[in-house]
DNA sequence: GAAATCAGTGGGTGATTACCAACTATTGGG
DNA sequence: CCCAATAGTTGGTAATCACCCACTGATTTC
């Protein structure tokens, strides 16, 4: 596919094509070998870096539709992967947490993960990936 | 929004939400600006880059569906942007022309893009846009 | 000259994403 | 004690995207 040069040589343009396709290989991977969506990946991951939380908290993190974060933990509790209880010091909230099937799923996805990080990136030196992480981190303000 | 160090430490993640924010800005700011989708703007692009083609051309150019193409080159048309005649050579094929509205459209565009391109590559350097530029593109590989 | 191929067209589908409105229950401030 | 605000829930909608199939008219291949 010859893009034209227009399109090329608009950074944004390049960085959106290579952002979608690096995303859709990452989703396919975790789905393909561990079944979570990148969704659940990610809340996995918020519940494991910051502990237990309310749902509302996860969600606020991620940038998640309130109503969206309730099918999503819906999800992770059929699957076993956390829990859900009230916080018995606040009575609207649940208190979620990671079971310990939550944490094994966690630890495959983080390995599924890395190693799909690393065959998008193998076209760049271990330096040049280290350059675009802190690029991109410098571009990412919300 | 806090995110997770687990997402922030993945390249793939954030490259694929500055990738998003970028082109959200580079859609919205277009279509306020010059009234052109960013599809528009890169079918425009093409026609300017390469010369008059057929309608199957340029949409294998953008990976775009031929039955898609035919919708965004009718919106084209109505626009007065392109012009579609019968290539006398092979009269299945359209030849799609610029008429000097759509050069015209496609230089404002151009002004505008390279505005939003600054703005959102504001929090590098000159030195660092370059390498950005040169990394997302070894990534690019389709 | 019949058959296969190709450009363009019309009319869809299904997945994803990102919302929104309205409701329950619980809480905290005045 | 009452009222506003909050956490969670249900049941949607709208936009976008990326397809897919069947069809027409024109061309190439055999």
């Amino acid at each position: 596919m010859e893009l034209p040069p227009t399109l090329l040589g608009t950074t944004t343009f390049v960085l959106h094509k290579v952002g979608v396709a690096g995303r859709r290989a990452l989703a396919a991977r975790l789905t393909a070998d561990t079944g979570l969506s990148l969704w659940e990946f990610a809340a996995l991951a918020t519940l494991d870096d910051f502990g237990p939380a309310a749902q509302r908290e996860v969600g606020d993190r991620l940038g998640l539709d309130p109503s969206d974060m309730v099918r999503l933990m819906d999800g992770l509790m059929a699957e076993g992967l956390a829990t859900r209880e009230r916080d018995p010091a606040d009575r609207r909230r649940y208190r979620i947490s990671l079971t310990a099937a939550g944490r094994d799923a966690l630890e495959r996805a983080r390995a599924v993960v890395a190693d799909v990080e690393r065959e998008t990136l193998a076209p760049l030196t271990d330096a040049e990936r280290r350059d675009l992480h802190s690029l991109v981190m410098k571009l990412f303000s919300p």
